[in-house]
DNA sequence: TTGAAAGCGCTAACAT
DNA sequence: ATGTTAGCGCTTTCAA
């Protein structure tokens, strides 16, 4: 077997079959459609040939690119980066590519994707970064190009959407601290705006007044989602009359800072104080003390929102618009009993 | 200004401007051609109609895609996600799209993307994963894809290659040790077979060459890059009639491990033992201690072996085929003078 | 079940 | 500097 000159198209595997090249065509695209003789001739000529369908010619007739976006606010970030792995394979297994645009929270980047929609370069659109795509990117034709959310709703939209159910969680993770024996809890809040935290609170503060216990406002502090907010606010908590029996950070990075700072004070954790993340980064389980935190599932958000695009894409009904994924508390040496 | 029917077509602009299509065309892809008058009528009326270019007919067109394959072993590790940011940037700035391909270190994966690169989907490629295409996905009409390899060099490759200066960086942190004093260290390598491991290990050996301190091969242990390696490790070192002072990791995940080993064992860290690592992970600087190490520049790294491909893409002529970013060692606490 | 043929929207060679 | 026009390789209607 010698080395084709010229990459071999349709008709030169339609010529070696004896076929038309519709019949290639549809014995590749629907393979039941054509006679079980035709079609086994079509794809041995395939295979002699070394044919491999022309990806832009195909885009060009059907009006399909076979390919989804998604935008992230930060590739960097090993969060959204364990979700692109969801992702990635659950469209691959259905025959599309993954185009990434990492926004870099830059709403004007967000800007420049618009044209990259309307160009008809993707089918549909992932969107990691709890906002909505300008206006006009978000249409083609006229019709709107298939969307999911996931990770962070997105506020006022009715996009279906792909969650992990963080207020259940955060309130499961409050319960687990009552339950060690807690009463004097404290929270360690995200930006205000953000919604994750809007939910995480809620479920905080939920657990706490189905148990009946008391919030004390003093011991909720705030923080950027940064180890170095909760370095800072471990400082805040060492600043209080009394320091609390334990500390729920709503997230890992933030529940670190926390131990930093108090480890570095002299507080040893959880021997003074139980401290708890949410969010089971990878270094939470080898952090000394190892935390004690909320895992998620990021592949499974990242599968089921791509899943859900693809039936959006391909016209099917979706089962549900609203996907809540449950996390459950993974209890490690950062906290314990009174 | 309402809503158009139908998307607008470069004849559509074409009329409107009262010019040919032809001109429509080399207004946007070569503005320098066309008269600065004419162009102002073209763009006014680009403006107007709401044009945008049809990428798959563009691509049919001129047989380029305009797209970039990123083949990576494994997306939800946090060092390639950084990679990848840079370069995502550096493609976007110069008009090409992402495009990512999970290996999950897979080989049956690896070919699955063969078609892709062959169907013509991508104009070039860029290799993290330590490994060749399989060959006739690395050609296209009998012709190389352009394709540039980064981070892991793929050994017998001569393709354009951009990595960390592995071996310097390696022989710097040792003389970091020594300076510090230490003359028993010990080396955690990683798999046998890793490129990455091996310059790491040379460097550590040149450096105690180079002060004529003798290698005890009883200080230097193997693991996988994992932090349960490091941890097991750490038990081995344990059970040595003596411990060294100080052990380098070749990398940052079974340095803490080996922190988290000694530590759980008694033995505090800097203070019985230094440790370093390599690679300066999102949380080395957070870990209790936090951790000594070599910081590379991911991003850097991305966006320079983007360049390139960009480059090699366009048919410029590369001005060197082999970047070596240098790398520095970031002294923090858990390493300390003896 | 299969074939013939039109045409998706654009670019570039060639002509003016 | 600009216009005319022939395809790029495929899918899909329509006809057989």
């Amino acid at each position: 077997m010698h080395k084709p000159i010229r990459k071999p198209r349709i008709g030169d595997v339609a010529a070696r079959a004896g076929v038309s090249t519709a019949t290639v065509s549809r014995t590749l695209a629907s393979p039941d459609q054509v006679r079980p003789k035709t079609r086994d001739a079509v794809m041995k000529a395939v295979r002699e040939t070394g044919y491999v369908l022309n990806v832009a010619a195909r885009n060009l007739r059907t009006s399909r690119s076979h390919a989804v976006l998604a935008v992230l606010p930060d590739a960097s970030n090993i969060f959204f980066s364990q979700v692109l792995r969801g992702i990635s394979d659950t469209l691959h297994q259905h025959g599309y590519s993954l185009v990434i645009a990492d926004t870099a929270n830059d709403p004007a980047r967000e800007r420049e994707h618009a044209a990259f929609i309307q160009g008809g370069r993707v089918d549909g659109v992932l969107l990691l970064n709890g906002r909505l795509l300008p206006s006009p990117a978000a249409k083609r034709n006229g019709h709107r190009v298939p969307t999911v959310s996931l990770c962070e709703r997105i506020p006022g939209s009715r996009l279906p959407h792909v969650e992990t159910a963080n207020r259940e969680a955060a309130r499961a993770m409050t319960e687990h601290l009552l339950k060690l024996g807690h009463r004097h809890i404290g929270y360690l809040r995200g930006p205000a705006a953000n919604v994750l935290e809007h939910d995480r609170h809620a479920g905080f503060c939920d657990a706490l007044a189905a148990a009946g216990v008391a919030l004390d406002p003093q011991l909720v502090l705030s923080g950027d989602f940064t180890i170095a907010a909760g370095e800072a606010a471990a400082k805040d908590y060492l600043a209080l009359p009394q320091l609390p029996d334990a500390i729920f950070a709503c997230n890992d990075a933030m529940a670190m800072g926390l131990i930093r700072g108090f480890t570095a004070a002299g507080i040893t954790v959880p021997d003074r104080i139980s401290i708890a993340g949410f969010d089971d980064i990878e270094f939470a389980a080898a952090y000394i003390p190892a935390l004690t935190t909320v895992h998620q599932s990021r592949g499974d958000i990242g599968a089921r929102a791509a899943a859900m695009l693809v039936d959006l894409m391909r016209g099917n009904k979706l089962a549900s618009r609203d996907i809540r994924l449950s996390a459950e508390v993974v209890m490690r040496d950062s906290t314990r009993a009174v």
